[in-house]
DNA sequence: GATGAATGAGCCTTCATTCAT
DNA sequence: AATGAATGAAGGCTCATTCAT
């Protein structure tokens, strides 16, 4: 037999479940609303109704529509940052580091490309959105990418504005062959993606001009 | 003394030309404050105001606040087409027919950085918009690149993979280190030129990475 | 005490009638201001005050200002039909078969003068309405009348041209003098009745010239 | 040769002239908007423009869109005043006596149906104007009829309520026969003058039924 | 806690009126 | 005197927010 107090905990559970579970879903229809119609065109009944919940509950979780959009905000900005960088092996060639992470971010980027809408909206209209974006967007990758590149280095010996250019150059390419060709102006997503893997492979060569080819070539 | 024919094209001048002027003021106050606050977020009022003309010739101009979002749309899309290719020079190395519309690229953006924001956000939200954005924005800059490229290609025999590929990451980098990171996130703007300069840079000995070496090698 | 399910009930039967009683007064309102404005005259604004409601509220139960003018429209039209032909008693002479229903129709006009108002302006504006009020006006009274005359046809052996035109001409006295005499153009009420009356007794005397006065002579 | 000041008079008339021109084309313009669409809803744009002229003029001649109003109010009321009572002969029948204003009114209103559709639209929504339509509308024929009918009295010893009553119903006759179901409610035009005729015998009957029955079987 | 009906501030738009030419 | 471009007040309608149930 139960205890009450254990009665009452399990409600809360319950309940907080509930909450929890409503409050995602509309956050997940804010995204996809914002995204397509973008935030001030998007109704809060017209959130609800895909949420499939009342209007009112806006208002009750996230205090107003402001609120919902700051929820969405830090709904992936908080755990996407630590993911890229484990996710991925070491490899064996410059050009396979620059690859690999670029892979996985053109791939991520499709996927959370209503949510990027979103960022890249209010990143246009708020410079506190802005700043927020700036430091977790292109900057994680190009971290991630010269981290990749430095552990490189030494055999190499590679220049570090170029480690710096390269990657934030990779970092740039993974955000409009990723995102803003194919989910924004509608670019053949294949196409993209090849085009990006072919600039990585020059950025890759660019790096270290005489290094593989020659040695490769030569031997 | 003036004829009476004259003072009536005076008058008429003087007519259009005031009509122009205003046309021109709302259009530039509108590019304004949509770029600031979204073109939801702003209202017809604030426009005129901005533009020291009242509300109703918003809508003898312009027809609606739609119809003002198209003349904005219109007002940078026609004439910048056929300005990049005729103003650059021919240069005498790789490096530098990346380079130099780059550079004019990344100036422009940042010229037009207002326009752009409102761009980027309606071909965010409106697919026909996207698909305009799409045909005079990135199409425009890789397709002069790849034409200055392939009248370099016979001497060097460049792959048309990598001509391809080339003239789009140019595009894409001008596109993120002369607009998005300066005038969306927030970058300070000399630095990302530098970036985007060294990445050129990267890429230019990418594409023809056996040039400086073998040629080096080769005497 | 009372169960759940009573409770629910009530709750649904007091919102519904607190949503009834504000369709009412708004519809109350509307005919008030409409009849006395004019409709396009009339403000949703003024409306909503008038009946002690919110404007939005306007929207959302009648959907927008011409919503309204329809509920209006069909507020009158649709319980009005079958009252006519009901309340009147069989009378026993030819007068008072017209006298009767002119005397309900009358009165009735005087009561609905504002919703009379308001459908006559829009019937001189809409033709759609136009073919309603016809249906739903003249006809309906002349129709009783010449129902009733007909009843009355055989011992007298009435013309049915006759029938026709005398139960049209009392519907016509009705509107005349029951509404747009005293209604619209402010003649004194108690005289426009009595004018009405006297004339429905010559139309009377005239629908059976021989009979009156012959019966009357053979006592 | 004519004289300066000749030339002028010639000029002045011919502006005076030009002016008049325009003044009643828009009062003609005027009458058949604000028929078919209203008073409000008619716009001082799509007068001047159906008027052929512009729009200042409106405020130039008229001073206001009200003050056009009041234009088209008198432009009708002054003159048709004595027109009914000089064209009408003489006749020698009580019904003709009856039939042949009728006959008359109820043509004019067809021709003059614009203009009464106005006329009852701001009758109704402003008593200033109500009152006028009073005194030169039902009161105008109605006096006619009931004077041709006095000049028959005397032979015939009418009864002094029954000209009153009769004379006032057909007046209303003629308005629901001639204007309001045919130009409003939509009505078959060739049957309500019919059904007007034949209201009009039946009432010419009723005022003297006993006559030619009654003095046949009196002698 | 959840609902959705009610509110009212504010938007886009229209249009009578003014005024410079 | 005539024009029609410019004005700005006010209307219908939407929608974030509140609140009674």
């Amino acid at each position: 037999m139960r205890s009450k107090q254990q009665a009452a905990t399990d409600l809360n559970a319950r309940r907080r479940h509930g909450r929890a579970d409503r409050e995602r879903a509309l956050v997940r229809a804010a995204i996809k609303l914002f995204a397509s119609h973008g935030y001030e065109a998007t109704t809060t009944r017209e959130i609800a109704a895909y949420a499939g919940c009342s209007e009112g509950l806006i208002h009750r979780y996230f205090k107003s529509k402001e609120g919902l959009l700051r929820a969405v905000m830090s709904s992936h900005t908080s755990q996407r940052m630590l993911e890229l960088a484990e996710h991925l092996p070491v490899s064996d060639s410059l050009e396979e580091e620059m690859r690999q992470p670029m892979y996985w971010e053109v791939n991520r980027m499709w996927q959370d490309r209503n949510f990027l809408r979103v960022a890249l909206q209010r990143a246009m209209l708020d410079p506190k959105i802005a700043r927020s974006v700036r430091h977790l967007g292109p900057a994680r990758l190009a971290k991630v990418i010269a981290d990749r590149l430095r552990n490189y280095q030494n055999p190499l010996g590679l220049d570090d504005d170029d480690i710096e250019a390269a990657s934030n150059a990779v970092s740039a390419l993974c955000f409009v062959f990723g995102f803003l060709r194919p989910a924004v102006l509608g670019y053949d997503r294949k196409e993209t993606k090849q085009v990006a893997e072919n600039a990585a492979k020059i950025i890759a060569r660019g790096l270290a001009p005489a290094k593989r080819p020659l040695t490769a070539q030569r031997t």
